[in-house]
RNA sequence: GCUCCGGUCGUCUAGCGGUUUAGGACGUCGCCCUUUCACGGCGAAGAUCGCGGGUUCGAAUCCCGUCCGGAGUACCA
């Protein structure tokens, strides 16, 4: 039987990485097994209701690959995929009618007050909190009646067994049981005649014909009251599989300090999809051979639940951005062009840049500053596209985000060179650095091009010529004359790329500040 | 409080009763390469497998207890 998956997110809310490893897991185990992998929108809580939210959800799992077979912007043989509209179309009535009339579920008429009363009362008597019953449980058909004639509001409840073992088999953690006293009656029905998650979820899976359910860990207590719903059906219910929580490096709830929450962010950060998709895919699961660096196709091949780890993972973002590095270096020269150019052209990029970091991290750059790079290198892929070229191709095992190209390639592209004091302290002290400058300028006088040997040799040819032994006291000067800074790429390449013209405007303003 | 789940280097993990002096990766540190940074190569430190008992000739691996951490405890999902 092929395997039938579904990620159904509410959409209250953006896309977090968490709910990314989710849909990944079921992208990933239907790809596997030629299956059909469905996106369904549990929209049944009006008062949390996002309209963003589906859009987003669905933009985002397209840039990173994640396509659905079936769902809302697809369609499909078991459309609708919107919660909220299902039950426009009655699909769910028949279903607590039936439960109602075998009396698997009844009717409750407490108020929310009086609800909230129960709690505190069993709170304060540390005894289980939940409904267990109430007067409505058992209550006689006539009184039922009554309370309904007399226009009270209610709500539908599910009658879980009592004095009964719940069992659940679990991918993740194996059989899981429950004394069934221990379950409250959750509600199926709300007043105003929405289903909860828990009746429109089940009903949905059995009706969509889902065979495997991956779902968040924060999932399993309410586990044996699906089980008591498929049980009251006497439907057969899908394989459960629990994926554990991913939290923060320093194992609380992830938030913005450990990178991002929302994943369209780690591509506004630079991280390239294949990367992040490999690294999400990763926490939580294991090959189970020594490989990591994986692409889409070997993921889905290697892809396996009952792999899964039962513990939370934490997200540790420096692997990701190694990760991210290694994706980069692998980018052949065409595709580094285009993958920058798409990046510095996608909307999200300067949105993400021009917004100040309301959390910043010691020691990163700032987003202004970032965001004026990116723009400059944007402009210089237009105007300079050569040099462009050469820059990026440069700079490229340098990189670990595609952000850091706007930092890592500003120099090329500046009218001027912005020195770095510490660099200017260090290397403009050197009293030969101004007659060397002047020399290379005459040397490079009336050329329009010079290859990376005739810069090697030009260098290397003035060092011994003016007895310098070891290349660092000539190199280094020049390299701050040329760039402001002290790291970057190797120099002959870096000075072919900039040309004789370039190289020497700038060696005469590093003159003058050798003078002043 | 109650219910359930989890616990191997800082982190992600391999391990499924003996081939384990517990392997790999990120990070850290050192060396090499080298004009710098990075890349790459080599190497080091780092986990008595939360703790305590048992079972066994033998346990990270099985059992019990204990501690710590997490999730749930809504007419939210």
């Amino acid at each position: 039987m092929p395997v039938r998956v579904r990620f159904a997110p509410s959409p209250t809310g953006l896309l977090h990485v968490g709910a990314l490893r989710t849909a990944l897991y079921n992208f990933l185990m239907a790809n596997r097994d030629g299956g059909q992998n469905i996106l369904r929108i549990e929209d049944t809580d009006r008062t949390r209701y996002n309209p963003e939210s589906e859009a987003e959800f669905i933009s985002t799992l397209k840039w990173i690959g994640i396509e659905f077979h079936e769902g809302p912007h697809v369609g499909g043989p078991k459309a609708p995929y919107r919660q909220s509209e299902r039950k426009e179309a009655g699909i769910y009535e028949p279903y607590w009618r039936q439960l109602l009339a075998v009396g698997k579920a009844y009717r409750a008429f407490e108020t929310p007050q009086e609800l909230d009363e129960m709690r505190q009362f069993q709170q304060i008597n540390k005894m289980p909190t939940g409904y267990f019953g109430g007067e409505w449980r058992d209550a006689s058909p006539e009184k039922v009646a009554e309370a309904e004639a007399a226009g009270k509001p209610s709500v539908i409840r599910l009658k879980i067994p009592r004095g009964e073992k719940i069992v659940i088999d679990d991918v993740v953690r194996g059989r899981l049981e429950w004394d069934s006293d221990t379950v409250d009656d959750p509600v199926l029905i709300k007043a105003d005649g929405m289903p909860t998650y828990h009746f429109a979820a089940m009903v949905d899976d059995h009706l969509m014909e889902i065979t495997h359910v991956l779902r968040g860990e924060e999932w399993v207590s309410s586990a044996p009251k699906h089980k008591v719903l498929f049980d009251a059906f006497g439907w057969t219910p899908p394989v459960w599989v629990h994926c554990p929580v991913i939290v923060g490096n320093d194992g609380k709830k992830l938030s913005k300090r450990h990178g991002a929450t929302r994943v369209l962010d780690y591509g506004a950060m630079g991280i390239l999809r294949e990367p992040l998709k490999n690294f999400v895919a990763l926490i939580g699961w294991a090959p189970g051979n020594d490989q990591e660096v994986m692409t889409q196709e070997e993921l889905i091949h290697a892809f396996s639940i009952d792999r899964l780890q039962a513990s939370p993972g934490r997200f540790d973002l420096d692997k990701l951005r190694w990760m991210n590095g290694v994706a980069i270096r692998a980018l052949s020269p065409e595709d580094l062009w285009d993958t920058v150019s798409a990046y510095l052209a996608d909307p999200w990029t300067k949105k993400y840049w021009s917004t100040p970091d309301p959390e910043p991290i010691p020691g990163a750059p700032d987003h202004a500053v970032v965001l004026a790079e990116l723009e400059t290198l944007q402009k210089a892929m237009t105007d300079q596209p050569d040099l462009a070229r050469k820059a990026l191709l440069l700079e490229q095992e340098r990189v670990l985000t595609l952000a850091e190209f706007g930092a890592a390639c500003s120099f090329f592209f500046g009218e001027e060179v912005k020195f770095e004091e510490k660099a200017v302290q260090k290397w403009f002290g050197e009293a030969h650095a101004g007659k060397m400058f002047s020399d290379f300028q005459a040397e490079l006088s009336g050329r329009s091009e010079v290859s990376v040997e005739d810069c090697e040799r030009m260098v290397k040819g003035w060092a011994e010529l003016n007895g310098f032994e070891k290349l660092g006291p000539v190199v280094h000067p020049t390299r701050v004359a040329l760039t402001g800074k002290t790291v970057g790429p190797g120099l002959f390449e870096l000075m072919s790329a900039l040309g004789p013209h370039e190289m020497s405007r700038r060696l005469s303003a590093a003159k003058e500040l050798l003078r002043a």
